[in-house]
RNA sequence: GCCAAGGUGGCAGAGUCCGGCCCAACGCAUCCGCCUGCAGAGCGGAACCCCCGCCGGUUCAAAUCCGGCCCUUGGCUCCA
């Protein structure tokens, strides 16, 4: 069974071969630092973190490596009193990478900025100019569209259609609309970051970070950064890169044609587009304002909920987000958790010290690891995989409710899930610190007590005490073995 | 206007590449039963939808292929 995925540069669903057979060069387009994460970055991170989990489960060793962007006016924008461009880009970066690890995202090998790459960038610069590709005006660089005759390749537009990019005031540098920006001269456009600036203001705006080059002093475009970095670290022809549905023109399209036109070899080997995570009528992000952070998230949810969330659709279709669909990934997870801790707690019965065998569980657990790898191998069919889950899930279900215990049936089918629910990223172990064991005696204490009043037929009393709990947030469930509770 | 992705049952969301097992997966919501002091969870079953944006075509057979149309989202300016 092999592993396909949809490139974005063919159009086509192809069988995934790297250029390595056991190593993948995987790159992902990172943020700008200049806002705190929200929701939307998430999802892209969730689904990126478990295309490298399912590499690595397939075998494949992987270099992920994913950029921070810390030069640019937006970061420029939310300089503060005593602050400058790289103290704000730090500032954001720290919570950034706070933010992945509370979602349990597995680390890249390098985190690169751009601001320790500028003498990448301008020797990249230069090739293109030296090789005919770009052209200096004004003490800025820019990239010739028309010299480079595949442009438009990603993004599938004509030249033609193509307005214009940057600000007005550059347009009258630039020989073509289309060309884009390598290196700006001189610092920040004030007037952008004005633009970007909610409501603060400053007698003048600050300047940012300014670098020497052979141009004159001045600042990285905004698309070379990518190509400068991946190349670094990667080299130039990289497995797969992901990012955004929005970044597929022009940052993408102006990154392929840098890259290409630079070394002569094809950039990416395979791109993957994140379709965005949008409420009713548009899509979540920082500029529109519509956005949860991922750290209220995470503290209003949690990180399995959430990442089950995340993975409810394909990374490349649209998701939509609501309180409804937060809570029925909520349900999902809750009905692999409670599975997974009923198998669990059988195990631990006498019960379980039985040599039956149960045909049916036993299956099951084939047919789990098969439907999951064929909808990962589909394309990283995250939802697919997930209903995996829930049929083991409800297979171990059914034989628990049986009189006898198949215990190395048990033990598989627990493993199973646990294994697979990690690809995903979700994780059965709760948190085992001093505080939960805590709050764990101190509910047991009160469930003894309501043991004792239902043995004496005080119902009321007991339902009291329930009630009570469930207004903690701990959910009560009586069974054949006694109670059994669930922290928040 | 141009480019791209998509329109699936009450919600959500697979399936569309490789047409039949799709009278549409998984989950939620509804109803009934078992279990239970009750509730929840779990298990079993049922109902709703009766259909896969609309129109036409190909085929023994289409949610799935072909053509046209309508609509939504994203991009064309910083953006995961």
């Amino acid at each position: 069974m092999t592993l396909n995925v949809k490139n974005t540069l063919t159009g086509e669903t192809e069988p995934f071969e790297p250029r390595d057979p056991d190593d993948v060069l995987l790159y992902y387009c990172g943020l700008t630092v200049s806002d705190p994460p929200h929701l939307g970055h998430a999802r892209s991170w969730v689904h990126v973190d478990v295309i490298h989990r399912w590499l690595e489960h397939l075998g494949y060793s992987v270099r992920h490596v994913e950029n921070f962007t810390d030069v640019n006016e937006k970061i420029v924008a939310r300089v503060g009193e005593g602050e400058d461009e790289a103290t704000v880009a730090e500032r954001y970066i720290a919570e950034t990478l706070a933010a992945m690890r509370s979602l349990n995202l597995l680390r890249a090998e390098v985190y690169p900025r751009v601001s320790e790459h500028v003498p990448e960038i301008i020797e990249l610069v230069e090739t293109l100019v030296e090789a005919g590709y770009a052209y200096e005006s004004a003490g800025s660089v820019y990239f010739d569209v028309t010299a480079f005759e595949e442009y438009g390749k990603l993004s599938n537009q004509e030249l033609a259609e193509i307005e214009s990019q940057g600000d007005p005031d550059e347009r009258a540098e630039k020989r073509n609309p289309a060309d884009f920006a390598l290196w700006k001269a001189g610092g920040v456009d004030p007037g952008a970051v004005r633009e970007h600036a909610k409501g603060a203001s400053w007698e003048r705006p600050p300047e940012g970070q300014i670098w020497d080059s052979p141009w004159g002093p001045g600042r990285p475009g905004w698309h070379v950064e990518c190509s400068a970095m991946s190349m670094t670290h990667l080299g130039k022809t990289l497995d797969i890169h992901v990012g955004g549905r929005d970044l597929v023109f022009p940052h993408h399209e102006n990154e392929i044609a840098q890259s290409e036109a630079a070394t002569g070899k094809p950039f990416a080997r395979y791109w993957l587009h994140c379709e965005l995570l949008r409420t009713d009528e548009e899509k979540m992000s920082s500029s529109l304002g519509n956005f949860v952070t991922v750290a209220e998230a995470v503290d209003r949810w949690g990180t399995n909920v959430l990442r089950t969330f995340l993975t409810a659709g394909s990374y490349n279709s649209e998701q939509l987000y609501s309180d409804g669909t937060i809570a029925e990934a909520e349900e999902r997870w809750e009905r692999l958790e409670r599975s997974h801790e009923r198998a669990r707690a059988a195990l631990d019965s006498p019960a379980a010290r039985t040599k039956v065998e149960d045909e049916r569980l036993r299956a099951a657990i084939e047919e789990c690891r098969e439907s999951f790898a064929a909808a990962m191998n589909d394309d990283f069919n995250t939802r697919g995989a997930q209903s995996a889950l829930l049929e083991l899930a409800g297979a171990t279900n059914r034989h628990v409710d049986r009189e006898e215990y198949d215990y190395r049936g048990l033990r598989r089918a627990t493993a199973c899930l646990a294994e697979l629910a990690g690809v995903l990223g979700l994780s059965f172990d709760g948190e085992s610190t001093g505080q939960a064991a805590l709050a764990d005696e101190a509910v047991e204490l009160v469930l003894a007590v309501r043991e004792e009043e239902r043995a004496a037929g005080n119902y009321d009393r007991a339902d009291e005490l329930r009630a009570e709990l469930e207004s903690l947030g701990v959910e009560v469930q009586d069974t054949d073995d006694g109670p059994n509770y669930r922290l928040p």
